[in-house]
DNA sequence: GGACAGGAAGTCC
DNA sequence: GGACTTCCTGTC
């Protein structure tokens, strides 16, 4: 991939067949992109304001290079093969199988390196809820208790709450949407209050990841996995949701090994996922 | 039309 | 196995 650095504009040479604004915004693993217009979209994350747009060849980050270099190119997974991953995969199964619709169906999803805090707080806030509805309270959160980043075309815009800034709030949680989920975030801020690191998970074995995530109060096996595959670089984290289960159910007999993607399941994961939620291959559609 | 059940990237007790 | 916030959907 080539890249061009010009003032405050990075262009990414590439297709999105390798890297796709649109499948990403909709795979239901980051809360904070908006659509501005087609291909165009409003990213915030690690108190940045990104505007990215996509074109058939290319991507236009409008950053500085600096930020590119030590926010975005990470936060894109840009470093990461996907298609050396996808080649392996497609060499083990077996043509026509689930996962290889699956896989053809959603290349160009990447598997965003996203603010560890951040991705603990969204997740727990997106147990036996919707996406929609967790969208809406992250956004209730940030925008209550997060600091003002700037705005754009009139709009302002917040970075995600520090722990601090929560539980400044935390009698307010409940209203702005958090719900039963309220014990859970403010025990979260407590522990990372009290110095737990989130960061120094990245360096672990991701079994020993799950194992100490799954400590918090409020997280399980599945949230624990996405938080390790979604921002600590756990790329064979393997969250087991409904969706992921029920395609078990339906197209594996309820039995699905994932170790034979070493390494790299949690991006099988996401593909599956992503093609369940968004194709119309089930026969829906009686008329 | 409006009530109502069912379900939503689960986890705790 | 039931409860949990709240909202959106489909059904009658």
């Amino acid at each position: 991939m080539i890249v061009n650095c010009m003032k405050d504009k990075i262009t990414l040479l590439i297709t999105p067949q390798e890297f796709s604004l649109k499948s990403i915004a909709e795979s239901g693993q980051c809360f904070r992109w908006s659509e501005l217009s087609p291909n165009k979209y409003l990213i915030l994350a690690y108190n940045r304001l990104l505007v990215a747009e996509q074109y058939d060849n290319y991507i236009n980050l409008y950053c500085s290079e600096e930020d590119y270099d030590n926010i975005w190119r990470s936060y894109f997974d840009l470093d990461y093969d996907y298609d050396n991953r996808i080649e392996r995969a497609l060499s083990i199964e077996d043509k026509g199988s689930y996962v290889v619709s699956a896989i053809e169906f959603s290349r160009g999803i990447r598997i965003l390196n996203q603010d560890p805090w951040e991705t603990l707080i969204t997740f727990i806030l997106s147990q036996q809820n919707n996406i929609p509805r967790i969208t809406q309270i992250v956004e209730n959160l940030c925008r209550y208790c997060g600091d003002l980043l700037g705005d754009y075309e009139g709009r302002d815009y917040y970075a995600f709450p520090t722990a601090e800034q929560l539980l400044d709030h935390y009698t307010e949680l409940k209203d702005l949407g958090v719900g039963f989920r309220e014990k859970y975030v403010i025990e979260a801020c407590k522990k990372v209050i009290s110095g737990y690191d989130l960061d120094q998970l990245k360096h672990k074995p991701t079994e020993e990841v799950v194992g100490e995530l799954s400590e918090f109060y409020g997280i399980g096996p599945k949230i624990a996995n996405c938080v390790a595959l979604f921002s600590l670089g756990h790329k064979d984290a393997f969250p087991r949701d409904v969706w992921i289960n029920r395609i078990i159910d339906n197209y594996y007999g309820g039995e699905f090994n994932e170790l034979k993607f070493t390494g790299y399941a949690g991006l099988i994961q996401q593909y599956m996922f992503y093609y369940e939620r968004r194709s119309n291959h089930q026969d829906n559609d009686p008329s």
